[in-house]
RNA sequence: GCGGCUAUAGUUCAAUGGUAGAACAUCGGUUUGUGGUACCGAAUACGAGGGUUCAAUUCCCUCUAGCCGCCCCA
């Protein structure tokens, strides 16, 4: 992207190339992870593998392109992330397709395009991986995210709500992040739309009272009302009429008997009105994971980590004959900035035992495999055989942070032997070559 | 999409209307085989474009990006 007159310069030759480098810089919003920092997203995936692993789900993998159809008959053609967030193009056969901004609709399609509908029902399964949402970047918004998602498709009893509620807390105390459930249930779409007819009755003799955005939101996006943290805008929503008093009746022994479940699994829960969540297909349960501070640490108001709920109609949707559903996923992102912050990071990087340092050429065709001997033997040994001198490789042993050092020279090549290093103390030890694994295993255990 | 703040080496920060310093990190050395604790040296930066000016990294504008808030969401 340099411009072309800098080209004329030929004695500029480095800095150019050091400047054009500058100009290919990473795309907004999205983000590396980088090599320290796959610790968190490893042990956020062992968990996950385990946890679901123990409790029956598969894990499935869906394409990150899907006709952008399937995005819009589920997550809605008017949502925000359908009208305006989705990396949606023509491909080259000239089919609108979009990189996904949710996983569900995905699983959906498959559940019906693989007519799992013919397995014991309720299937359950999750899925991780990367989501694509164009949106502004923030605080934990990022234009590429993950998710971990899981989904029980078929099963109507609100036992499944209550699971699926179960093991997103059981993930996070597990993950030893403090969390509380903010649950809420919308009902079917029936009364859920007779409810939006009240609430809008309710306010528009007092629209002059509203903030400029929640006028906005009564024609538009009546719920999100509820949501506003104008004070004027709160005081008139204490009076408003609550969802949870029109629900039909089924909606509401379903949601009774959640709610029986939670209490008996000890899930910590508290009941949110406001939580109505940005996507079509939710009816009934509907809940966000929110994270809870120490109170010295946090002003602002906490972001959700993760939310989901009962989608009944989903299937349907999308062509397969009637299931319900339910399902929920966490921010990737958000979840490890949590544990990250959280005072019981239990992450921990693995570091290497041993470090193999050799000098001269002989010895350092002789470490070589000697390298191969000891991991084989299931040391965890580092080594730079392109360094010569013992102080570099001691300080790169230094910094990795190993136990012991073993050092292989030109004496040592000759006498058959090999120098162990105490790196705490700086005890040195020569051993017989043949005897090195012993040697080490043996100071290593004693090390525990 | 709207608003606020910011933009100097890999990182964290300085200084300055006359083109920049430090610390840590990186690489190399201190007579040839010893780190965590010395000393010396090297490489590396003013986000992009325009304007004001004799002169701009410094002042002004635009853009871009980052952080934060709104909207929305994970």
């Amino acid at each position: 992207m340099f411009k072309a007159k800098k080209v004329k310069d030929s004695k500029q030759e480095p800095k150019k190339i050091k400047r054009a480098s500058k100009h290919s810089a990473i795309l907004r919003g999205f983000k590396d992870i980088l090599p320290e920092h796959m610790c968190y997203w490893q042990h956020v995936y062992n968990l996950a593998h385990k946890l679901f692993f123990d409790y029956g789900y598969g894990q499935i993998e869906v394409p990150l392109l899907e006709q952008t159809s399937l995005y819009k008959r589920t997550i809605g053609e008017h949502t925000d992330i359908v009208t305006k967030e989705m990396f949606t193009f023509e491909d080259k056969g000239g089919d609108s397709v979009s990189l996904r901004p949710e996983l569900t609709p995905g699983i959906a399609r498959a559940y019906v395009e693989h007519g799992m509908l013919n397995r014991p029902q309720p299937v359950k399964m999750y899925s991780i991986g990367p989501l694509f949402r164009y949106d502004r970047p923030q605080a934990g918004r990022f234009r590429q995210f993950h998710q971990l998602d899981m989904e029980i498709i078929g099963d109507e009893n609100p036992i499944a709500d209550a699971e699926i509620i179960f093991l997103s807390y059981l993930f996070c105390k597990k993950l030893g992040i403090d969390v509380v459930m903010h649950i809420n249930s919308l009902g079917m779409p029936e009364s859920r739309e007779e409810y939006i007819k009240l609430l809008k009755e309710y306010y528009k003799p007092k629209r002059r009272l509203l903030c400029e955005d929640c006028k906005k939101r009564l024609t538009k996006n009546t719920l999100r009302l509820l949501d506003c943290k104008e004070p004027s805008c709160r005081d008139l929503t204490q009076e408003a009429p609550q969802l949870i008093d029109y629900l039909d009746d089924e909606s509401k022994q379903h949601f009774v008997r959640v709610l029986e479940y939670l209490d008996e699994s000890e899930v910590p829960y508290e009941l949110n009105p406001f939580i109505v969540r940005g996507l079509d297909y939710y009816n009934r349960t509907a809940f966000e994971i929110m994270p809870v501070f120490e109170k010295a640490e946090e002003d602002k108001i906490p972001q959700a980590i993760g939310g989901g709920g009962r989608y009944d109609q989903l299937i349907e949707l999308i062509g397969g004959r009637p299931a319900h559903g339910v399902g929920m996923a966490f921010g990737l992102e958000r979840l490890i900035d949590v544990v990250h912050k959280s005072k019981k990071d239990s992450v921990k990087r693995k570091r290497p035992q041993v470090f193999l340092a050799q000098l001269g050429e002989e010895a350092a065709k002789r470490a070589f495999p000697l390298f191969e001997r000891l991991r084989e033997s299931g040391i965890c040994v580092r080594a730079n055989f392109s360094k010569s001198g013992l102080k570099q490789q001691l300080e790169i042993a230094d910094k990795l942070g190993v136990v012991y050092s073993v050092i292989l020279g030109q004496k040592e090549f000759l006498d058959e032997t090999i120098i162990i290093r105490d790196m705490e103390n700086g005890i040195q030890e020569v051993v017989d070559l043949e005897k090195i694994v012993d040697e080490l295993k043996k100071r290593l255990k004693n090390h525990e």
